[in-house]
DNA sequence: AAATTACAGAACATAGTGTTCTTTATCATA
DNA sequence: TATGATAAAGAACACTATGTTCTGTAATTT
């Protein structure tokens, strides 16, 4: 890839970035954008088809750096209790999502949120399918797992919206205590 | 109000009602809503400041006729237990919900899922508040709260999204089971 | 029956989108 | 370092959708 498209690319996603910390993205037009990157219209065109792809570009490189580059590396902790470990990687997740804030504030909530929850589900599954041991065995798994995703999914932008002021293990640990239930069998 | 408002005004959220079951929301145009309501250009705009004005009226309309029309009606059940109290008026509000399916779909997924969650958390607030007391008390009042409600707002999605094959009980039930935590004081 | 009010329809200004073109600058590489 | 290839800048353009304004007509109220 040329350095110039890179070099491109980049300014267009921190223009996107600087913007959201003003404005949610319906009300960011085009236009402002290739302002804030400084950039020619046509080539803001060859890069992305619309400014929705431009979104789901940016949020796909983001979470696919959390999920499939950095959460991997850290320390593998399959020896510890299902909710033990679930918690831990919960919390490693919150910690990721917090580094990436000035991205985040503002796009989880709209289409994106959607891709988050796409790309936590897939990474946390299996975790939540060993889980499920613990869950009442009339609950359909995909309520259970869409419940289990989707709240989580929730928490963030709780705790987003609280600018963050509680820690990811605290976070985390809310979460465990919520869906922590009573019917183990 | 003049019968020829009313009419209007039912003719156009009407007309968005059935453009509804065919594509999302951001995908619809005033022009569509205009042609299906069969009125002219200038008396939807004497109706409603924007679509997104509509959109806002309309689900207000809907939550208000569920949450202060409907509900209140019903058997009150003060005398139950907290838990079965909530789990029999998140039934009665699924139900209701079911009544309106054709004009909720699509609908709770963008910005009037948060008005929903804002009836819904109106609504059963003093309930949650009682129920509180089930979970464990180092968790914020105001994540319990949030996790409560944006919990059974994400099951009522689920539920849209899966063509309402269960029954309002069920789901209720379901949820039930998910929030019944482990940690009674 | 008269005054008021809502509606239809058309015309208009405005704003944003996405495309196309030419010229200029930068890159890869032989 | 010269050269062919490629990316970017910038302007012009067609197109779509929004929201406003106006006039004449029909319905409603009193």
């Amino acid at each position: 890839m040329d350095r110039r498209q890179q070099k491109t690319r980049k300014a267009i996603f921190s223009a996107l970035s600087n913007l959201l910390e003003q404005k949610r993205f319906e009300c960011i037009t085009v236009q402002e954008i290739i302002d804030e990157a400084d950039i020619g219209r046509s080539t803001f065109y060859a890069h992305f088809e619309t400014k929705d792809d431009l979104l789901k570009e940016m949020c796909t490189d983001i979470f696919h750096h959390i999920f499939a580059e950095r959460l991997p590396q850290e320390a593998d902790s399959d020896h510890m209790e299902g909710s033990a470990n679930l918690e831990l990687k919960l919390g490693h997740i919150l910690y990721h999502l917090k580094e990436n804030k000035c991205n985040l504030k503002g796009i989880l909530e709209g289409e994106s949120g959607e891709l988050f929850l796409y790309f936590l589900k897939g990474y946390l599954c299996d975790l939540f399918i060993r889980y499920k041991d613990d869950f009442p065995c009339d609950i359909p798994e995909d309520f259970l797992l869409h419940h289990l995703a989707a709240s989580f999914s929730e928490a963030v932008k709780w705790w987003m919206r609280e600018d963050t002021r509680h820690s990811p293990e605290e976070v985390a640990a809310y979460y465990m205590a919520m869906i922590r239930t009573q019917n183990r069998k």
